[in-house]
DNA sequence: TTATTAAAAGACACAGAAGTCCTTTAATAA
DNA sequence: TTATTAAAGGACTTCTGTGTCTTTTAATAA
């Protein structure tokens, strides 16, 4: 559905939501590492979130990044919006150049129901949703690692 | 959602479904036309859709691409397993390696409902489903033409 | 002030999807 | 049988997303 640097963004905006504060941040590698990404591949998608005011970072000793906003100020379409742009939730899904409701494609219908409920979703989910969803323990960000027992 | 190729090759099956007939196939050149879609690109998909019995061929004089079997028989999951695979119904909405029910991303449970609803109707719709739809007037599989009126 | 640390920035490499081109194969009409 | 037609097949190019590497900039600690 999105980007592999969508998906990367989405996870590295709730982790440092996680685990960062202004007094301790969270450096590239750390977060990497953490998540399973590549690190420099990492520090792109961080530094393009920077750019967009989604996170903060400071450079040099005890620098990295952080949040200064509240987690639940941003939207996870936000974050996809950045990365990948909203195509998805607007274009066809069996790729036409025009699908409207007045020159529909067979699957339009049916799949406009479905892209507008996603759309609502990403609106309505904020980081802090999935920080309290991963607090509470009821879901992961981090890979399973091998052996892990769940 | 899926590949430019996958989309082509539904395109072209409803198509050659809606016009095609044993006694009076369409060539490469007239599908990709009437699609919009690049011609020897095409031909690949068209290829690939023959080599798996979803469509048949033949070559030469009047030969052309046509159906031999009903179209409600080929179901759209068909056509997009051998495209891009299945692997969108399976994978998480995060990218994450392992995600499951028991170590869930914290989009988990939302993304299910979504994948698991367009998984049903890709298995239930056929390609006569859509060639229904399309003779019927009710929807497109042709790119709207510059100034046409819907 | 200087050395160190860590992000910013840009150039580069790689892989797969998308698209093109040319030759071969096979079917049919003359 | 031969010429023609149209798909099959393979090599190739282009583009984009993904990933790597090196240098520069800026913040802080000593």
């Amino acid at each position: 559905m999105f980007s592999k640097s969508c998906n990367y963004a989405l996870r590295a905006s709730v982790f440092i939501a996680c685990k960062a504060t202004k007094d301790s941040k969270l450096s590239i590698k750390t977060i990497a590492e953490e998540l399973d990404i590549p690190t420099p591949y990492m520090g792109k998608i961080l530094q393009k979130l920077t750019k967009n005011n989604i996170i903060q970072s400071v450079k040099g000793p005890n620098g990295g990044f952080y949040l200064n906003k509240n987690g639940a100020d941003i939207t996870l379409i936000h974050i996809i919006e950045v990365l990948d742009g909203l195509e998805f939730f607007t274009s066809c899904g069996l790729g036409m150049k025009e699908c409207s409701d007045t020159h529909p494609c067979p699957l339009h219908d049916d799949y406009k129901v479905f892209k507008d409920h996603l759309w609502d979703l990403f609106k309505r989910t904020t980081v802090a949703d999935f920080v309290g969803s991963v607090q509470g323990g009821s879901s992961f960000i981090k890979n399973l690692s091998f052996g892990q027992k769940v």
